[in-house]
DNA sequence: CCATTATATTCGTGCACTTTTATATTCGTG
DNA sequence: CACGAATATAAAAGTGCACGAATATAATGG
């Protein structure tokens, strides 16, 4: 009689199955971790607790910040591909803003945490 | 008179004091960046959502999410650094769980949102 | 149409992080 | 004590990513 790979467990067999049940699919992992990397860097957190205040543009996120402005421009290419931040232009000025408010919540959860 | 870098900005003078202040300090940043950044990887968020469910040891971990031995144990470590996991030994075995529930309510949050 | 302002993009570089391979450590057991 | 199991650590290899310099694009004003 053979000897499975799940007998070597210290967890049994009904937790195995609901730890990968409950485990996010391939998709939702992905997109998961992209919103997470993108509030786990210095400057984008930066940019979005500017933005939380006030909506931007560009320059003025750059000056204000400390920032250079192609860092920024990087910076805010990323968090919209994330779908963090959206931004409308107005004649040869972008001025960004929150996608979502509720990104302010999730801030204040993770300083509560962190 | 002398033209201050600020009068070169749109937003007025008040809002930049605001979004100033309101920015975290540097070590509160730090501390933010660190624990999303510790969300922001597949293998990471594969263990956390493991331990959600259930403690484990490494070895469990490692067969049941299907993942080297030393990987698990590198980034338990990470996810340790962060005070995201704590464990209590029992013999030669190490049981991993989550320091803090609320994790799991901030996974389920940023599921949502992303 | 030229200059200027605001922003984006391309490209190169350096650094940090993940993973793996190999080895060490710690603990239980015969 | 010798051995095997569970875990950790060190070293090496591969990868990704943030940043900045230079350049491009787009819009406005003269």
């Amino acid at each position: 009689m053979e000897i499975r790979i799940e007998d070597k467990l210290l967890i049994d067999a009904r937790t195995l199955k609901t730890v990968r049940e409950f485990a996010p699919s391939r998709e939702v992992s992905e997109r998961i971790c992209d919103f997470m990397s993108a509030l786990g860097d210095g400057t984008r957190l930066k940019i979005l607790s500017a933005l939380a205040i006030s909506d931007m543009c560009v320059n003025d996120l750059s000056i204000g910040l400390g920032l250079n402005q192609t860092t920024v421009s990087h910076q805010l290419k990323n968090l919209r591909s994330v779908g963090l931040v959206k931004y409308r232009r107005q004649g040869k000025i972008n001025f960004y803003s929150l996608r979502d408010k509720r990104v302010v919540t999730l801030l204040n959860l993770v300083t509560d945490l962190a």
